[in-house]
DNA sequence: GTCATTTGACCAGT
DNA sequence: ACTGGTCAAATGAC
């Protein structure tokens, strides 16, 4: 049975904190040029540069995202060793079968996964999210009508893909299916176009950078309707379905932006609140990563948390989002 | 035979 | 001590 010293951890960990410091860098030096730019006036090559700079920062956080993935799978890929309780342990089943526990069975001999990036969705039925999932538990949960059903992406074992979702039906009447999903695809299936919802799901609880862009026509200009409204000005320029449910990472991937620079000249001018919407925009972002960067800057220890969740989100006041709470 | 699901057991975390 | 996440043998479906 493997073992892992906790000061290799640690190594492992500090190296991983140093390359997302230096992409991290990366993505804010180019929102924040992309901040100047969109102070200037329209016209001559600010568009490509716009979309340049947006590449350029969305690139540095897919890398972020990759980085902080990796270091996920190492720590999970370590299964620490089978308690000695159950080295000798027979058991005999009501069925009378004799069941030797002894060299097999190493059931509940693994290191529980710090959870990270988490998404809920709430559902009418059950979602074919597109991806290949194997069910590998279901537990009674207290004071839940129904049980919850574990799944893990079935490239677990072929492409270490450490992906799972949570799925557990929380009403009767409709019945919702409320699925959480935690950590992402690092298999094959991940490179397939994002699945569309139907829009006859309703998205009731997102987290995460899980958006939804329905309601983005609220009226008081907030910080949340400027990001919103930035990114629904992104799809527009694309051609993706604007009702559609995406995730802001994959929607501000390089491939889901236009060839053409947004027209942001337009998107500024749609409206009275979407002026300062457009106008902050850019540094909006631009000040997410640059709290996450700080955040890096500050760890004082290696256990400090790198859950991209948090640091996206936490502390804007976001109608369009429900976080989850911190899993336990 | 292969692969997915079911289900009881084990144990980490609180 | 209790809850819930994960494991893996047993079982089922094809």
């Amino acid at each position: 049975m493997e073992y892992c010293s906790l000061q290799a951890w640690s190594e492992t960990d500090r190296s991983s904190v140093g390359r997302v410091k230096d992409e991290l860098i990366v993505g804010r030096d180019a929102m924040t040029e992309l901040q100047v730019l969109l102070q200037k006036p329209t016209g001559g090559e600010r568009g490509l540069a716009e979309v340049e700079l947006t590449k350029k920062a969305l690139l540095s956080i897919d890398n972020v995202l990759s980085i902080l993935s990796s270091s996920d799978r190492k720590v999970c890929d370590v299964q620490v060793g089978s308690p000695s309780s159950v080295d000798q342990k027979i058991e005999v089943p009501a069925g009378g079968k004799k069941k030797n526990l002894a060299s097999k069975d190493r059931r509940g001999g693994y290191k529980r996964r710090k959870v990270a990036h988490t998404r809920t969705k709430l559902t009418a039925t059950q979602v074919d999210d597109g991806f290949a999932w194997r069910k590998y538990g279901q537990k009674e949960i207290l004071n839940a009508k129904h049980p919850r059903n574990y799944f893990r992406c079935t490239h677990k074992h072929d492409q270490g893909c450490q992906a799972i979702k949570q799925v557990q039906i929380t009403e009767d009447d409709p019945p919702m299916y409320r699925t959480i999903y935690m950590g992402h695809h690092t298999c094959r299936d991940t490179l397939r176009a994002p699945q569309l919802v139907s829009e006859s799901d309703s998205y009731i609880d997102d987290s995460s950078y899980l958006l939804n862009f329905q309601s983005n026509d609220a009226s008081p200009t907030t910080r949340k309707q400027g990001y919103g409204a930035f990114i629904t000005s992104l799809i527009s320029s694309a051609s993706v379905k604007p009702e559609s449910d995406l995730t802001a990472h994959n929607l501000l991937r390089s491939e889901y932006l236009p060839v053409q620079s947004p027209d942001l000249t337009s998107f500024e001018s749609s409206g009275p609140s979407n002026v300062l919407a457009g106008a902050t925009s850019g540094s909006e972002y631009g000040d997410v990563i640059s709290s996450v960067y700080s955040s890096c800057n500050t760890a004082s220890s290696d256990e400090q948390s790198l859950n991209m969740d948090e640091y996206f989100f936490d502390g804007h006041d976001f109608d369009d989002f429900q976080f989850d709470e911190e899993l336990h």
